[in-house]
DNA sequence: TCCCAGGGAGGAT
DNA sequence: ATCCTCCATGGG
């Protein structure tokens, strides 16, 4: 009987990540491309199919946020190969080719408030998430919601309608829905198990655009940024805020920026002088003023406006 | 009980 | 173009 390998290690060294990183921050700041990640003492936690075969794996931070390592943990049949996978896939989801000195030697001296976030926030990095559909789902999600009940709706239809995996160790987990699977359910049990309120209507009706080849996401990625707004803006559930959400956390267009309510406030706090705009202007201010930088400008402002919770002006 | 949350749709002005 | 109101759900 054959051995099964049990705890398969690798680590990425300091060198082959782009600047800073702060995995922590990167990993909880809410992001919306995924569910949030699980802190379990200071390890965070992930599935994914990666080549065709499931892979479970942990990853840790060593080391403060100039020098560092990132300490990976594989389940998997075969972990070794499996990490070949996983180095690509970590390297594009927490963008650690991004060159995030050059993004702040580019904004510091001209944009002191962003400056302020460059200390606080060093090494948080823009999350691509893995997969278009998801990504899709969890900015619909996000609509007049919380953080905290996007993530608690997302989990819950990893629960009942996702993909269960199995590993080597014993363990089971779910993974995110596909498309075909919520293109089959009717809205209001979609609703009543996931709490996904008025959005699961539009969920289901987007998922089954997908799932009937009338919407392919992966075309849509291929479009330029004006276009593919223009497509999304089509889909019913989906305004000007979660289209730039799903086109910057999909990991195809970094200069989305999302104008929620918050970055709303912030921004015409800080560049407008509490002047009114409307979001569209915004949104357009973010692009125009930071360019292929814009998502990261938002990412950072969008931190510091709701850790210092700017008022309503 | 009321207000709010990483908004969007539909309508009225 | 800009300004209403309503929309489900759970947390404060």
């Amino acid at each position: 009987m054959a051995t099964i390998p049990q705890g398969f290690s690798f680590e990425i060294p300091c060198a082959s990540v782009n600047g800073p990183l702060s995995l922590r921050d990167t990993l909880l700041s809410g992001q919306t491309g995924q569910p949030e990640w699980l802190a379990v003492d200071g390890s965070f936690t992930d599935v994914r199919v990666l080549d065709g075969t499931p892979v479970k794996y942990a990853l840790q931070q060593v080391g403060d946020r100039d020098n560092f390592r990132i300490r990976v943990q594989v389940t998997a049949i075969n972990p070794e190969e499996a990490a070949t996978n996983l180095k690509d896939h970590l390297s594009r989801m927490l963008g650690l080719k991004d060159d995030l000195n050059c993004f702040y030697q580019k904004f510091a001296n001209e944009d002191p408030a962003l400056a302020h976030t460059f200390i606080n926030l060093r090494g948080l990095r823009l999350m691509r998430g893995p997969d278009l559909f998801e990504a899709l789902i969890c900015s619909m999600l996000s609509q007049n919601n919380s953080v905290r009940l996007l993530n608690r709706s997302a989990r819950l239809m990893m629960q009942h309608f996702g993909r269960i995996v199995s590993f080597p160790d014993g363990s089971k987990e779910s993974l995110f829905p596909q498309a075909e699977t919520l293109a089959r359910l009717n809205s209001r049990e979609l609703r009543l198990k996931t709490s996904t309120g008025y959005r699961a209507k539009p969920i289901v009706n987007v998922s089954r655009k997908i799932a009937n080849g009338e919407l392919s996401l992966g075309k849509l990625a291929e479009d330029s940024y004006d276009h593919a707004v223009e497509t999304l803006l089509e889909l019913p559930g989906v305004g000007p805020k979660v289209a730039d959400c799903f086109l910057l956390y999909g990991g195809i267009h970094t200069e989305a920026a999302p104008v929620d309510l918050w970055i709303h406030r912030i921004v015409l706090k800080l560049y407008f002088r509490g002047k009114k705009v409307s979001r569209l202007k915004t949104a357009r201010f973010l692009r125009e003023r930071f360019l292929n930088w814009a998502g990261y400008a938002q990412l950072y402002l969008f931190d510091y406006a709701r850790r210092g919770k700017v008022a309503p002006t």
